[in-house]
DNA sequence: GGCGTTCTAGAATATTCGTGG
DNA sequence: ACCACGAATATTCTAGAACGC
């Protein structure tokens, strides 16, 4: 797995895409993982099932951490932002451990497009980005 | 739950209408409740029958409670408004358990004007609204 | 469950510590969840054991959610601190999930000291305070 | 210097309790 | 007695900050 920001991918090409966008890309799409994270329906977002076991089971094959909070701190950090479905939030709770996760560049069938998904920058008074 | 702003609805579109108003619309839509939450019947303002009953099966199925005093609290945060009868005040009470509440821009066939429906901010003085 | 902060605690008497306070305690000291959530050995912090099934099963049964992070939000709200641990860290996880949170005045055998403990207000300038 | 992980805080809505017109 | 609202805590989602690499 690489960790560097200017890798080769598994395509072979050079890329500028961070690490945890081609990571969260081969999680999603991975097919031996989809009982825990997989793309929705029409594409446009991804859920992860079960947080607990997803932290367990599958964040630590692909990242430093087993803890679903640093996932979704990094998930902030580029943009993503949570799905809400009225479903859930009733004290009754029917339903699945369901998670959604959603962003503009982030298509299933458009990989390219993970290029254009920035890492947010601290707003701190950025000396340096005026020189 | 999120109740946030920024959420997909049920159609997949992203709208900035709060959790309550969508929850709120799709209570008095949904066919299967009509018998305790409806619309009127020109779609101008809606019903609740037998609050007992509708506290204690509907609300705790969208909600974090069933107590008909806190969606009470929130209609009128959003400013909602009691339709008053003038039946009241008999010392029978022939008519059954109808609490109705009206919105200027929460009309049957207008989901979009949801939109326009501002939920109350603190009286506290709020420093951030003078910049 | 008493949710008022304003209540009578299981002990008959009144008193002004909020649900959260309590209802933590009434957590950490029962023995039936021991093996989820418990004291540590000396009675100066307690531990949060496997967060998966903590969160499912032990806190709906207190409030009406059931994230950690929901949990963990209102812990630093009363200005607990997480416990770190050195044996973190390491790729490999001989640990088992073990989450440590510490607050001065919450001590084993002093329910008094909840009293002490302080819900965190908001940073925005607040005009009543000046009176 | 940008990225990753962790712990804590900000901000908005949600729920509860009480009070005043 | 009723209805609207203030205020405090609770829940959720996102961001700040510190540190290491």
């Amino acid at each position: 797995m690489q960790d560097s920001a200017n890798s080769l991918t598994m395509d072979g090409y050079s890329s500028n895409v961070p690490a945890f966008l081609t990571k969260l890309w081969t999680l999603v799409e991975d097919p031996e993982t989809n009982h825990l994270i997989c793309w929705s329906t029409n594409g446009t977002s991804f859920h992860v099932f079960d947080q607990g076991r997803f932290a367990k089971e599958v964040l630590p094959k692909y990242f430093k951490h087993n803890n679903m909070a640093s996932f979704v701190r990094q998930l902030n950090m580029y943009g993503f932002r949570k799905v809400v479905n009225i479903e859930q939030g009733g004290l009754v709770k029917p339903e699945r451990d369901d998670t959604e996760f959603q962003h503009l560049y982030f298509l299933q069938g458009h990989e390219h497009l993970l290029e254009h998904i920035k890492r947010k920058v601290g707003t701190e008074f950025q000396l340096h980005l005026l020189f």
